[in-house]
DNA sequence: TTGTAGGCGTTATCAA
DNA sequence: TTGATAACGCCTACAA
């Protein structure tokens, strides 16, 4: 019975317990997620955040997560956050939530304080990068200062003493964004440069040469630039070639690795890459400890959580 | 009562309806949706299969899609279709399906024919382009065709006479692939060409060039290369530079628009377009055909499903 | 070690 | 026009 399928399962002979998932089997049996969430009061699914950025590969990580999971018994959906235009911004998430009623919500960076606290509210508990176990809600996502700070590092490294710091054109407010400029502007402190200016780089030709020629233009050292994302990093490096700004020489590039396209292209792209397998870590250690699991492998301490592809444009 | 907060609204005095209203939004009531499926045996939940590529802009079919069926009263989330490396290639799907009982699933075209129908038996709508409203099961992703044929088209008047179709290594057998590929195809055979060539083109810059290299090695005359994504057109446009050989005159390449990268590097890509908007049509008025709801507007008949942004590399 | 009954919130049916 | 009540499938407490 039903007993037998949670885990109960000690308390019955095991002839029996195997009779029974037996019969679950062959009769395809799945209990209904409606039956156990109004009896449960919540149901057993996760509601997987996606940012609204191309990440690396949301696929990969929702393999990751997934797969953790389903080993504890969770289903994992997928909300695709939308950025903007609607009534309240997050007012799907919270339709969602209410009526699913989710055992979890794992937000990857992307949801800010207030929503996190939303859904906390309702019972549902919130996985979040920003939310160390236990931890200070302000926690910043170590992860995306640490890729900040490896872009920087590189970019001093090979000689370039003024940085800046490439947004996506309409994205600046992005808590990603935010924390890997925060990163970038952390080296600039230590190693005694000014700090990063900004720039907004729309994802197009024109639009990328114009903010490209505005920075350089009162420019005799070189500069070099971070990016949030290896489509700015392109945007800049075309845009110099087209406007006769040599690369490296004038002006350094580094991307943030998020396809394979930047390695395709020539000039090669110079790019930080963090793997989310680390990234995922903090995820997957909360996901234990919240809901009991195996601990995800502890990292190496001194493993590469940020490591830099060296490209042609740095 | 519950036959207040339903549809069945108009059998009471306006009077005890107000009062029901009330009460209930001053408890912050919120009907359960476990209690709802319980009852119903199916849920007001709908998954959007989101296909193993990077699509144009998953969040912007989800946008379009979720404000559609929100209309009517569903939610929208997201199962993120893993390519291989699980048990059952889909068995994580099928446990969704049968544990949340959706009311729908929205395939985008990315599902085999026998996951649809292995889904379609557990009761759940299945809305699908492959699915016409009625038609043959049997029925080809038109938009999928027509792109096909329009980067035929589009090579065939900038005087190649010599194609080839370009699938990305390892998805050869998408469905999505071998409706380009037939799309061009077909325009080969109208306008009495040799079928295209088949390439499997890998994302990196050593693949491409060999698969390239290997395609223009016994050839002389110009060919033109029909891509899967600008990705792949990416590919072999910077191979074809790192080979000494002349893009577009020793061969041209059109990519299938995913993105603004391909309009960022230079040369700029030739890509053919086709609008998510429109190849929502048929899953819009599918929806508006199963649960009701209003038609979405009706394409003016010679709409331009598919168009070619012109670039530099054919 | 096993079976049973009551309740979760909603819908639908039937009686008043 | 209303109110009461029996499912729906699952979980848990308690009885056998």
């Amino acid at each position: 019975m039903s007993h037998i399928l949670n885990g109960q399962v000690e308390r019955f002979t095991t002839e029996t317990v195997d009779k029974v998932r037996q019969a679950a089997v062959e009769l395809g049996y799945v209990r209904s997620a409606a039956g156990r969430a109004l009896a449960m009061g919540r149901s057993d699914f996760v509601i997987l955040v996606a940012p609204p950025t191309t990440l690396t590969n949301l696929r990969d990580i929702v393999d990751v997560v997934s797969a953790d999971l389903e080993k504890l018994g969770f289903n994992v959906v997928v909300h695709v956050h939308h950025l903007e235009g609607f009534p309240t911004p997050s007012a799907r998430l919270y339709h969602l939530v209410e009526a699913l009623r989710p055992a979890g919500l794992i937000d990857l960076g992307s949801l800010s304080e207030e929503d996190l606290l939303a859904v906390e509210r309702t019972g549902c508990q919130v996985l979040s990068p920003t939310i160390g176990t236990g931890g200070p809600r302000t926690a910043r996502d170590e992860l995306s200062v640490a890729i900040g700070r490896a872009q920087a590092h590189h970019l001093h490294l090979r000689g370039y003493r003024e940085l800046a710091y490439a947004f996506l054109a309409g994205r600046r407010d992005s808590t990603w964004g935010r924390e890997r400029m925060s990163g970038v502007a952390e080296v600039c402190a230590q190693r005694g440069l000014a700090p990063p200016e900004h720039l907004d780089v729309p994802l197009d030709a024109v639009g990328a040469r114009s903010v490209l020629g505005a920075l350089l233009g009162q420019r005799s050292t070189p500069v070099g630039v971070a990016c949030y994302s290896d489509e700015v990093a392109i945007a800049l490096v075309f845009a110099a070639a087209s406007i006769g700004v040599q690369v490296p020489r004038d002006v350094g590039i580094i991307g943030l690795y998020n396809g394979p396209v930047g390695q395709l292209v020539s000039p090669r792209l110079t790019s930080a890459y963090g793997d989310f397998r680390v990234s995922l870590g903090g995820i997957r250690r909360a996901i234990a400890e919240t809901y009991g699991g195996a601990l995800p492998p502890v990292q190496p301490p001194g493993a590469q959580v940020v490591s830099v592809l060296e490209g042609e444009t740095t």
